[in-house]
DNA sequence: CGGTTCCATGGAATCGGTTCCATGAATGTT
DNA sequence: AACATTCATGGAACCGATTCCATGGAACCG
């Protein structure tokens, strides 16, 4: 490992190491005579940069970190694509942790991003705030939420509404005389578990249908969980001849057990569900779902960020959610037609 | 952003920086009494330590850069997943970049990890090696390569026999009596590209199927092309009854143009595409795929790394590759099927 | 022409850790 | 009891950049 350092640079341009480094970090005060040796001598040694040497004196490391819940997720990969896309927009790079939907991963990734001295974080957030969020808050360290929040951490946001997709795919089955609409939830502990949750329960409320609580069943957000809310529900007494997954996994999850279990989406039940995958219009029939621009909110996430790291206090950013009809939701005779297949 | 530094716990702990410093690093030569106090004043001051400061000197950073083809690419993102759990098990974090299948964006993120002074590099690369691959050479960064490799620059690397499953591909499909198979090959920039669209020429060649080059569609492993490719195939004048598309993403571009065009797979044409994807399984009809496993090559070409760092010239892995039959290359009566469907 | 201003420059301090070295106390050896 | 050895410790040098400060030459001005 061969280190080429600026006093390297500076010897070959015959200058010294301030006039070198000034004419690296751009320093008008710097003569065109210089900057040209500077230059060539960079160009001659294949002269990088120590990015430790330089940000442990400029306090700036132009790193920005994102936590994601889970990699997998391809809402989670869109995102991170989108914020990484944004970020190098603004000279940035961003350092990408997974904290798999655990709280011990996510706060272990939060020490290192602290570690690391990140100019900012941006986190989809896990837990109730106990844990490293706190050393973040105490750090004062430019920090925003997106996708998810935090209950009583006040932190700038960008979120979805989730409240507006829901009521629409709930009115919609409604409309289409489903009254017993099944519920995959996310996990409580998760705001957007919680809201959406919040959301279907009121538009079932608001729409006369039926409020029985073993429609719902409590997923943690990952495709297993899917599959065991469909089990579950479909073996009820009355089972629900429309269902709505609170996620993409949960969804992916509940189509395979359909499958398994035989059961015709579209036809034989209903399904819905939140987050669009680019892959769920190719599915026959193709999935009706919640959609949310997960390209604005990347970029939205990462302008709000820089202006944290600028010493602002934006106001956090609420993104529409809307409902796309596709033929999963298109039951032809929805009532009862599901209560024959029990058996199997 | 309140700054907690070595000297004060030295200064809270009564110790000298030195001895702090021994205590955080896990030296032996401590006593349990300063180990404790030590201890006891990083708690109460939330100390994280500098990680800057700690590599410049130490010249190690325990971070481990991953540049991949596209994370949207769900392959890519799940081998991100797995290489990112492999390097956590070894006390590493990555350092993700994304290089959106682009040599510019490659070599940008490849100039930040060096800057970054990385201990090791895991790319799937772009390009013919002329850009910033050269630096990690000449500076002996430890850099293997993943899924693909640069034809000329004898790195170790851990990729995929393509071959085997190609040929299991072709010879299922000669023996459901298909003669012209489609194939939307993946960019001959790239080495998978190039081998898989051998291995598919050499099997084609071995059955005694048609060698009709424009039976060959060159796409760019992204989706859009996929949908060309298909595009293209369909509308020759004898078609393929029969595709193999190179990569999952270029298979979701085909599936999803094959629906727009009203041709059934699995009846009307045959798909089986490269790359296992979670959901393939849960098209209907199910997707026949060739199969690698991405948790081994992750876990592997960590492995790979890690010697590098220690010095080792470790041999380079070849993992097997699988054909997995499902229902969309069970086609019952191939032959002229599509012919009558070209007129649409 | 003398004095002020401007500006590129070199040198040194600095960031926050790690690591080397000298020191002195404690222990062990004969 | 004298001496060698071990070992925790404090202090200082060091990693490679940035940035402050003093300096000296050129330009400008009256």
């Amino acid at each position: 490992m061969t280190t080429v350092t600026i006093k390297d640079v500076a010897a070959a341009a015959g200058v010294s190491v301030g006039t070198a480094s000034r004419v690296l970090s751009g320093n008008p005060a710097t003569s065109a005579a210089s900057r040209e040796r500077v230059a060539a001598a960079v160009e001659r040694l294949d002269f990088h940069p120590n990015a430790q040497a330089r940000s442990l004196r400029s306090a700036r490391t132009h790193t920005i970190g994102l936590l994601v819940s889970d990699v997998r997720n391809p809402f989670f990969a869109d995102l991170a694509h989108s914020v990484e896309q944004a970020a190098l927009a603004h000279g940035y790079v961003i350092l990408l942790g997974n904290a798999n939907e655990r709280e011990d991963q996510q706060d272990r990734y939060l020490n290192t991003l602290i570690s690391q001295r990140v100019d900012g974080i941006i986190v989809a957030p896990q837990g109730d705030g106990s844990g490293a969020i706190r050393s973040l808050l105490n750090r004062r360290i430019p920090t925003i939420f997106v996708d998810r929040t935090v209950e009583g951490i006040n932190l700038p946001s960008v979120t979805t509404d989730s409240g507006h997709g829901i009521r629409q795919a709930v009115e919609h089955l409604a409309g289409q005389s489903h009254t017993r609409i099944g519920y995959i939830a996310g996990p409580q502990t998760i705001s957007t578990g919680r809201e959406r949750f919040t959301a279907y329960t009121k538009a079932v409320a608001d729409n006369f249908l039926s409020q029985d609580p073993s429609l719902v069943y409590f997923g943690d957000f990952q495709a297993a969980s899917g599959s065991s809310g469909v089990d579950a529900l479909l073996r009820l007494d009355q089972p629900p001849t429309a269902i709505l997954a609170a996620d993409s996994p949960m969804a992916v999850g509940a189509v395979a057990m359909l499958h398994r279990m035989d059961v015709r989406i579209g036809a034989d039940i209903a399904l819905v569900a939140f987050d669009d995958i680019e892959w769920f219009a190719l599915l026959n029939p193709a999935l009706s779902v919640i959609s949310h621009s997960v390209e604005n909110m990347g970029r939205a996430a990462v302008e709000l960020l820089l202006q944290v790291i600028d010493g602002g206090t934006p106001e956090s950013v609420v993104l529409p959610s809307e409902l796309i009809v596709r033929a999963s939701s298109s039951t032809p005779n929805p009532a009862g037609s599901v209560s024959s297949l029990r058996k199997n």
